[in-house]
DNA sequence: AAGACGAAAGTGGTTGA
DNA sequence: TCAACAACTTTCGTCTT
């Protein structure tokens, strides 16, 4: 087995292996060693009902690599199947089909974009603990900007940060600009403008991220126990009740109420810790917060 | 000394003529 | 296309603990 092999892609070192033996990193999806013969059953699905539908199993079609993980790769370790060494020449001519197999794997210029965007791609996910669908989304997402031509007078980077802003949004786990901003090279400023563009243009459908979809997170990095999560959420439902949250740029109001509940849970975080977990200033705490107590009749020393 | 508070001026984006 | 506008930020001085 290998075991100490290190992705040629992203360096990792993890991987995974599914039923036909091929080794694929955890990562970004690269297969290593496909080479493997399949003696198995071929699993189409004859049975009554179903057998036209013509289903195989295999490794699922991926949206995180450029040709959707569907075509297969050369093992580059000059080993035959059983894992004998082979002949010099033999391995001549393998180093020969591996250069010419990538050549003709990434041929032209609509995949070596993609190729390079997904590698993108994968670095922001995986720096951003993004779960696997939302950065499938993402890929997907910048695969029709990409037929669209969107990517024309834009960067790849700011695409596939506006991608990735965009996919978080659609999954309710939304980050802002300036998180996103903050590990890719482009700024707040083009990937907003990029997202803009990406959205009308794809007819994305995202909602106006709500301030609910803030609160775990904001909580987690603050380290606030999960009775100060259900207070906040709560504080919020109201708030909505009476349109307090109109208008308002929704990570102000989530910020706001996890300071309040947070005091009157008694796990008190100053508005500076909150502000900066929020990524915005003590001055919008301060107000959505006093608009919170007078209108929801809170008063804080209570407390 | 640190946190909370608020006033005033500045910034970037949306809206409506 | 441009000006008005609301939300938010920055900056800074004051008050409280």
């Amino acid at each position: 087995m290998i075991e100490d092999d290190y992705c040629k892609e992203c360096n990792s070192t993890l991987f995974e292996e599914n039923a036909q033996g091929e080794k694929s990193c955890i990562e970004c999806g690269l297969v290593l060693s496909s080479l493997v013969i399949d003696e198995g059953p071929e699993w189409r699905n004859y049975g009554e009902e179903g057998g036209n539908s013509g289903e195989r199993t295999g490794m699922p079609s991926t949206e995180l690599i450029h040709d959707k993980g569907l075509s297969t790769d050369i093992d580059w370790r000059n080993k035959d199947f059983a894992g004998a060494g082979i002949s010099a020449s033999t391995a001549k001519m393998f180093r020969r089909l591996r250069r010419q197999h990538q050549r003709t794997r990434i041929s032209n210029s609509k995949e070596r974009n993609l190729s390079v965007a997904l590698a993108e791609l994968q670095r922001l996910g995986s720096q951003m603990d993004l779960p696997k669908p939302i950065r499938e989304q993402a890929a997907y997402i910048y695969r029709k900007a990409v037929e669209k031509g969107l990517v024309r007078g834009r960067s790849i980077e700011g695409v596939v940060a506006a991608s990735i802003y965009a996919s978080c949004r659609m999954g309710s786990i939304p980050r802002t600009l300036d998180e996103v901003g903050a590990f890719s090279r482009t700024g707040r400023k083009e990937i907003g403008r990029t997202f803009r563009a990406v959205a009308q243009e794809l007819k994305l459908r995202v909602k106006p991220s709500s301030p609910q979809d803030y609160i775990p997170r904001f909580c987690s990095i603050l380290a606030l126990p999960q009775t100060t999560e259900s207070q906040a959420m709560s504080i919020l439902i109201d708030a909505e009740r009476i349109e307090l949250t109109a208008g308002r740029g929704p990570t102000g109001i989530a910020a706001a109420s996890v300071y309040l509940a947070s005091l009157m849970t008694k796990n008190a975080r100053t508005q500076k810790e909150v502000s900066d977990a929020a990524g915005i200033t003590e001055v919008t705490i301060r107000n959505r917060y006093k608009e919170l107590c007078s209108a929801l009749a809170i008063n804080p020393q209570d407390y």
